[in-house]
Formats: C-alpha cells, structure tokens, sequence
DNA sequence: TAACAACATCACATTAAAAATGTTAGATAT
DNA sequence: ATATCTAACATTTTTAATGTGATGTTGTTA
C-alpha cells in the first residue's frame, strides 16, 4: 500500500500549504515523476485537487473539508477506535441506526460480531458492508444520492426514516463546540435529527479533532445525545467541562 | 478470467445435471482437483450449491432458479442485447426507473451515454454503476435489502416510490404466457406494479427465454406495457401473434 | 470395529496475472 | 527555447490463482 500512503500524504501536504509542487514530491518520495502525475491525475479524477503546470492545488477548500472522498483518508486510526467503542453499546437483536460517514462505515465493518441485528443506514459504505453478512438485516434509507457523502438524502429519505423506530443510533458530526454539535450541510442535518428522534438512544462519535470547531449550522445541542463517544486525544480540561455539565462521555482506548 | 469462465461452467453443468462429481470436473478442465475444491468451497458460500462427499450439487432448485446471484452467470449475450435496445428509447434530460435484475443493472452501465438523466433504482448494480458519474443524478428507492434480488423491497421501497414520478420505467420478469406477465416474488410484484404505475410509459425487458414460461403470481397483462423489449430468439409465430394482438415488440438485434 | 481407501483440508511452493512504477521519446504549453 | 506533460512501452513489484504433498477425516466393508 506504498501507493495510497503517498497519495494520503499529497492530500495531507495540500491541507497544509494549499499547494505542491511536482519535483518536489517526486524527490521527497524517491520516485519518478511520472508516478507523482499519475497520482494527481487519479486525485484530480476524484475531484479532490487540481493539477497547475508543476504541481496541483487544492479545489475549494471550503467544499474540499466537507468532501467524503476526502475526510476518508483522515485521521483512521482515531475513527476506529472510536468505532470500535461504539460496537461495545450494541447488543445482539437491537435494531441500529448508522448515519452518513466514514466513522459509520468502519462500525459497519465491525456489526457482524454482534449479529443478529437489524441496521439502517442511508451510508452507501455501510450498505457494502453490511448486504452479504447472514444474520445482518438490512434496512436501506432511499433518497438523492450524494456523492459528498457517498450516503442518501433528501425528502424521499426523510420521509422513509420517518416510518422508522430503532433502539439505538449513531451520528457523526464534524464539529463540536460549547456544548453544541455542528454540521455544514443542511441535508445530512436534517436525517440526522431525524435519526436522532426515531431512536431510543443516540450516540455522537466525534474524535477529538472534532471538539472547539464550529460549522454552518447548528445541529443539536450536545445534550441531546445519551453519550459522545471519542478518542483519548481530548483534553482533560474539556472531559471535565463535558462531565460536570452532565455529559456522559465515553473514551476509546 | 478462466476462473469466472470454470465456475460459470460447473453451474451450468449443475443445472443441467443437478449435481457434478469433483474428478469429473478437474479431468474436463483439466486442473488439480484442489482447484476444483476451491471453486465448489467458493459456489457454496455464496449460497449456490451444496458441497457433497465427491462434488456437489444444487442448494435447492426452486430458489436456486430464482437467485439473483445465479442468473447474474446466464444468458449475458441475449440480456445485454436488451440492454442495448433500451437505451434507444431513451433521450437526454428524461428520469427514468430502472428496476431489479441483472439487465436493468447492463442497462445502468450504458446510461452515460445518455447523459443528463436522472435514474430512478432500488437494484445496488444500477447505484454501483451510476453513482460516480457526473451528470447521472440517481435516486434510491430504499427499503429492506434483498440478497436474492440484489435490491431493496418491501413498505419503505413502495411508499418512497409512490411519491416520485417519471419518464419511462424499464421492468424485468421471469415469465411471459398467454399476453401475461409473471413473476415469482411478491414483494418484488408489488414495486415493479408501482413502478409501472408512476412512470409516464413503460417497458418489459425479456430476452426470448422468457416467453411460454410461468412463475407463480400474474404480475401485469402484457399489454399495459407501451412495448416489449427482447431478443431475435423470439420464434416468429410468436412474433406475429403478439403484433396482431397489438403489443408493441421491439426486438434487439 | 479395525483397517483400508477415498476424499477433504492445510500449509507451503510455484506459476500466472495484474498493478505499480520507471524510462524514453515526442507533444504541448509558457 | 525550455520546462512540463503525455503516451507508449519496459520493468519491477505485488497479488491472485493454481499445484503439490503431507496430514486429517469420513465412509466402507471384512
């Protein structure tokens, strides 16, 4: 996997500087030339970056942040520990709900230890995981397909989700900040209150690189959710504030 | 792809036979026998046969006929010819319904061609070949996931298509008899009804294989179709009673 | 039921196929 | 005019498929 690692570390080199030049990647990773423009071209395919003469820049960074394709290069290790302590709250024979999201995705890997379940997701990656598993029943949310989030949405989601009920669901957002959960996109808002709101208890998974960041929208208040679920990266500090403000927080470790 | 074209053969073989003995196989493709072990060990998790003391046969010929994961290996010549005739009838800028089954799914590959379209499915071949496309918009009819049909069904699937409406729909079955069509799922029955029921004209995609056969339960006459696509395997008696009774036969060629 | 034969499985070796990368020579852009 | 890009082909690396032989299992029948 030499391949991806490097084209991880270009995207992670276009975050930083907002732009790469050619040779110079060429030299950092002692390969060819022609290798590091095949590697923009595949990324510039995917939408994620933009080839320049001499190098690339990236799209928009404001779309690019919120870009699927992008976010799921990031920050793995972090997202499966978090998802990994997310399966722990399932129970054989609930009924799960997993929202949009790179961290749902992973969870779904991780669903057939606890079969028999029943999952509901409009997550297109869950959707692959989860489809051939014996003992998994899978409920798919239909909708506008959006290729940001690799997940469904819109009214015809909406409306199915609304029909729904479930035990448990799991949201993820990309901000979190006083104790309020933010998302940028006004769409995946809407099925995640709802998803909230047709689930007994709903947990928030949001690594620490989530906390003291703010987007567009307000989604919930953090309380809403019956636990946030994170990695060891957040500070004390916060774990204390969220803990004395009532918030039941669970660290992956 | 000799492996594919092998086990592509050994099905054959067992439907043809219903069952097929291991050195039987590995002397007629001439290949070690622990291939052949592998290929059956493969066939039977994925549900197709039963492995037995010296080969194997077939899981059970009911389903075993019905299984999407079996008719996907049958007759891709006389299907993707369909396919192609379909996509005539379609002009840029329409929405279109395609249902489950492996020719809507042929047909869903060759839709770029008629870009802009929106594609309206609930078969996951037709989401995996459109979703990446730009200028596909696709919408996904969501509902409980069905291995067997490779698609999603059952009260989700019907009320989110009740809301949606469009062009043209292009409908699969099994079996056509006596100027009716069948089919031997009911769920499937009911979304493929309203399908043809929310789409301003519809098409029944059959290749010649499907006529003067029965399923269980009459799903449409054949003429609320606006026309019958198949292959040129149709017998012409056949042809011509179906022309004077009217039906309109579009025959692929 | 002991013991043999046929078959199945496992671990590892070999081979074949596919993917990634490198090289060069010509095309294109600044 | 020079640097960069692209395309075609060569090379290397990686991965998948198949084969082999040793070991384990099951079925048969003496």
């Amino acid at each position: 996997m030499r391949r991806d690692e490097r084209r991880k570390e270009i995207l992670d080199l276009l975050v930083k500087q907002g732009s790469v030049k050619l040779d110079e990647l060429a030299a950092h990773f002692a390969v060819s030339k022609m290798t590091i423009h095949r590697d923009l071209d595949e990324l510039e395919g995917e939408g994620i970056l933009r080839k320049t003469r001499g190098g690339a820049s990236i799209e928009s960074s404001m779309d690019f942040e919120a870009d699927y394709r992008f976010r799921e290069h990031r920050d793995t290790r972090e997202k499966s520990m978090v998802a990994r302590a997310a399966l722990a709250l399932i129970e054989p024979g609930m009924s799960v709900i997993l929202n949009d999201g790179t961290t749902a995705a992973l969870l779904g890997e991780l669903l057939p230890a606890k079969r028999p379940l029943t999952v509901i997701t409009n997550n297109l990656g869950v959707i692959e995981a989860v489809k051939s598993v014996p003992g998994l029943s899978l409920v798919v949310i239909g909708g506008n397909y959006s290729q940001k989030f690799n997940g469904f949405f819109g009214i015809v989601a909406e409306e199915g989700l609304r029909k729904l009920r479930a035990d448990v669901s799991f949201i993820s957002a990309p901000a979190i900040n006083n104790q309020k959960v933010f998302h940028m996109d006004h769409e995946a808002l809407r099925i995640k209150r709802l998803m909230i709101e047709v689930a007994q208890q709903s947990y928030l998974m949001a690594d620490h690189r989530k906390f003291g960041r703010t987007a567009l929208n307000e989604l919930v208040p953090l309380d809403v959710f019956t636990g946030v679920i994170t990695d060891a990266g957040v500070e004390s500090a916060l774990v204390e504030e969220l803990k004395s403000a009532g918030i039941e927080l669970i660290v992956a470790s």
